[in-house]
DNA sequence: GTACATTACTTTAGGGTGTAAGGAGTCGGC
DNA sequence: GCCGACTCCTTACACCCTAAAGTAATGTAC
């Protein structure tokens, strides 16, 4: 299930995300804090990068901090500000060095890139819903370098911020397609092409009008499997799907910068 | 949190995605069913529609149903399985007929228009997963529409793949921030202009170098509070970001169809 | 008409989850 | 030396999904 985010005490979670990584020691009474928000995240974002975030608990991250669930609530409001901490910090992890120098497509390409190695590193951020935004410095980091590579196509901003849009949304897409595949061969054990093969003979065993009742998915189904592969299919067909997605919308892109300057 | 699916029997989800509606009446020892596979899916989908994924339980199935929740489990082998059954009955209700009479453009865009209001029906639907194919007939049935119509513009089906999942992602991704800008704004309370003013009030009380450290969107902050509007502003930016992401694509779109025929 | 197999449904129970409440224990400042 | 502040833990509750076992209802066979 995806995981909302952001409905707690606003200026406690803006303080969190934008507060100083490293706390100065506190110079009050009491016992030192033996743990810290940095490293409660990080233990989180471990966790869930190994096991996938249905593994991600209070008590899961507790333990592996030596402590028990309830300890994280000295420093950690709740699990959903947990969860937004682990995204914007792990979005903060994306490079920003995208130079515009060989053009705006090429910087473009590398940038998508960038973001697919990203959500493929950590998987998890797929279950992260993006639409009510976290508001904190990595999500802010990620829209800038996005915004400013796209902003180099001279379009106005006000359209880049579609573009922006629109290329995260397939990004995110493709490579979710891409995660799950990896994911679902490590917790079945089945290898996906085992796993294919089992569903579509009980499709054509239950269904055997198929082909009649959706022909256009019959005639690409067919075409698919004439050509197999060693790798992963599903993980290489979102690769494609994610590069050709890319293209198409970078087309689109193009069209519009000569659009926009041409009748001048 | 996104819910995952089909990893249970795969026959036993394949009987009951591609089984007949209507079961006919058991011949043999024992009591009537009171209940059906089918109104347990109009159940759940009616609790889902109502008060989000979130309140979906086997519990709150079971009572709206007058039984406990244990009852249900004689219909269906567990949760996921229901939502699988829930996510593909709702994809089914999609409308077929988009002929591209009028040309492939005005069928894709009334199409994507569809399938936006499908997901602003059912926003629930964006917190299953769509990476994991449930292979039912309701999915086989979008993707043959999807697909049939973006035929039409003459590409190679295996380019007409791409295309689909791609649109599929925009649509997705964009629709995902006008239901959770709804859904927000209903459970919080706030308003969204005034949960707006609120985390801005306080970004830039926590970050005052905020302009300085982001100014390509700190620039595009501003171009957007200068034009204010009566409506949501996020379900409205949401709904342009999709029509605007859709024209995007199309444009790549044909552009690769003048490629595809112009050397000839 | 009665015994039996079969099925629908409930009850009970066990192992998860997030987190509210209150009770230790520990340290600095007076 | 003690107080107050603070961290951390234990306990507890309210949910969640679902395995297992028990109960009641139904139809068939004798």
């Amino acid at each position: 299930m995806v995981v909302f985010a952001g409905q707690g005490d606003a200026r406690r979670s803006m303080e969190l995300l934008w507060g100083p990584r490293v706390v100065a020691p506190r110079t009050g009474p009491g016992p030192k804090p033996g743990l810290s928000v940095e490293a409660i995240v990080a233990a989180a974002i471990d966790i869930a990068d190994a096991d996938g975030m249905a593994s991600l608990s209070m008590r899961s991250v507790g333990e592996r901090l030596g402590r028990t669930a309830m300890a994280l609530y000295t420093y950690v409001p709740g699990k959903t500000e947990l969860v937004d901490l682990m995204y914007d910090r792990t979005l903060g992890e994306l490079p920003s060095s995208f130079s515009p120098s060989d053009g705006w497509r090429s910087a473009a390409l590398s940038l998508a890139d960038a973001l697919w190695d990203l959500h493929l590193r950590h998987p998890w951020l797929l279950q992260v819903s993006p639409a009510r935004p976290v508001l904190g410095p990595g999500e802010f980091h990620v829209q800038e370098t996005l915004l400013s590579v796209l902003a180099s196509t001279g379009l106005p901003l006000s359209r880049v911020r579609w573009v922006v849009s629109a290329l995260f949304n397939v990004v995110r897409g493709s490579v979710q397609a891409a995660a799950e595949s990896r994911q679902a061969a490590r917790e079945t054990g089945l290898s996906e092409e085992d796993w294919w093969y089992a569903r579509s003979a009980l499709l054509r065993e239950l269904v055997p009008d198929l082909t009649a009742r959706f022909p256009t998915v019959a005639r690409l189904g067919s075409s698919v499997e004439a050509s197999p592969s060693d790798e992963p299919y599903l993980e290489r067909e979102a690769r494609l799907s994610f590069e050709a997605g890319l293209e198409l919308l970078l087309d689109g892109v193009e069209a519009a910068i000569v659009k926009a300057s041409g009748p001048r």
